[in-house]
DNA sequence: AATAATACATAAGAATCTTATGTAAAAAGT
DNA sequence: ACTTTTTACATAAGATTCTTATGTATTATT
């Protein structure tokens, strides 16, 4: 498993939880796998979110309270899945909110209208 | 001195090269201390890149052949410009193209078209 | 029956940033 | 004239986050 194939994985530093709590406030809820597995679906294969990078992050988000766990067996096989708890609602809009942010600051200063207008 | 005010230090974290990079790309050459500032001007105040942060970057590209430094003394007080190579001109161009293409799928993974069109 | 995919987990090490500290000259304020 | 602030460099300990490697075990596929 790797982090990321197509860009250098420094750029993705620091947007993992935000990519979390968005999934999970778009899905209900899901499990560890499904996470990874629907990150590569959604973006070709260029972020691949690793399993030691994300089962440690979401233990920190249930730890922060931020998530809730809900164990189903299927067979004798344990799937984990997380759903947000109220403060974690807020803290997806939160993070998007400041990503957004981000990004137009990031634009201004790297002067890239003109590249990103036609998104 | 502070990374971050605006923003949790998570986001910053990866784009600090990329930064550098395009800002020398633009102006030439500037010394560390000026980037420090002219980030925080055209930033607002969002993105404050620390010292501690930004001298070892400025260090680990010289020592990779990205940049080229100009010692130039104002009295007694020594001034270090910096100048992309012909590698680190490069550099700046991939680093931007690469910044472009994430944000642009951040932007479908998290969904943000609406709230990202008008910038 | 063997391999691949699913599904969890942790831990050592690497990379990057924060915070703190240090030096010292020039400028600005009083 | 003296003090404080700003300019301008630098490094180092510690924190955080991710990578890479490893581990276990069930279910599905070939």
């Amino acid at each position: 498993m790797y982090l990321c194939l197509m860009y250098t994985s420094e750029l993705i530093k620091g947007t993992l939880k935000t990519i979390v709590l968005n999934l999970l406030k778009e899905n209900g809820k899901m499990y560890g796998y499904e996470i990874t597995q629907r990150v590569k679906e959604l973006t070709n294969e260029k972020i691949q979110i690793t399993e030691g990078a994300l089962y440690p992050t979401l233990h920190a988000l249930v730890k922060n309270g931020e998530l809730d766990i809900e164990e189903v067996y299927l067979g004798k096989r344990v799937r984990k899945y997380y759903t947000l708890t109220e403060q974690g609602s807020a803290t997806a809009v939160e993070k998007i909110n400041e990503f957004v942010d981000f990004i137009k600051t990031m634009q201004f200063l790297l002067d890239l209208e003109p590249k990103l207008s036609n998104v």
